[in-house]
DNA sequence: TCCCGCTACTTAGATATTCTATATACATGT
DNA sequence: ACATGTATATAGAATATCTAAGTAGCGGGA
């Protein structure tokens, strides 16, 4: 969902999708060359991203990945099951602590995952 | 952590654990035996729990966990790490929606993790 | 020229976790 | 005796991350 989201105001390279999570999230996060790489690989054989190799001014030629449709789609819906998910648990912790108000959190029935 | 935090209020058994996920979450989370069991013999290994045998007024015994007291700590880190992520990653996802309003989410810097 | 440091991508192997699937067993009802 | 519901356990496959190393282009300094 992060290279997705990343991924949707321009095409980057795989360095610099480390360099702009890094930033994004203050240094909270930041990707593994071993985890990166290998996530993108997988991106583009679900066909949401199109990679396209072109030079840099200096250094080693850049990969760049472009979001396909199909991944505009996915980041919506990975989108919307991340807010889901974290409403999901952030209400499952509320729950446990009747320490103060007693809030239904507007409990709206929600379909099954996992 | 979501078992830890299960386990806040109360000892409870494996079968009555997956139970209170499943209502806290209105379905969205649900563990699978073979995810709730190794996970709760982790947590006992690493002694964030303490599990005794008890009899069932009817069906097989029943295997409750209580919180220690490291639990009770390990519980109170991994929500605060939980929400350090939460936030991350909202931060993120919104740092790429420039559309609406300006806010810099109050940024402070954040010892890096994962 | 050679080496070093930075950029940039790749991949093998170990580790960790989840899921699938099955096994075991107690209690109750038919 | 057998099916059903409760309850725990675990092996094996699948998936993803991390560790670690390798390859390579470019520019600067000895």
């Amino acid at each position: 969902m992060l290279l997705l989201d990343l991924l949707a105001a321009r095409p980057m390279y795989g360095f610099e999708l480390a360099e702009a999570l890094r930033e994004r999230t203050n240094g909270v996060l930041a990707f593994k060359e071993g985890t990166l790489y290998p996530a993108l690989h997988r991106l583009e054989a679900e066909g949401l991203v199109k990679p396209y190799w072109q030079k840099s001014p200096r250094g080693p030629r850049r990969r760049y990945y472009r979001l396909t449709a199909r991944g505009r789609k996915a980041l919506d819906e990975r989108r919307e099951h991340w807010h889901t998910l974290v409403e999901a648990i952030n209400g499952a912790l509320d729950a446990g602590n009747e320490t103060l108000s007693p809030q239904g959190s507007g409990g709206t029935a929600v379909p099954e995952t996992q």
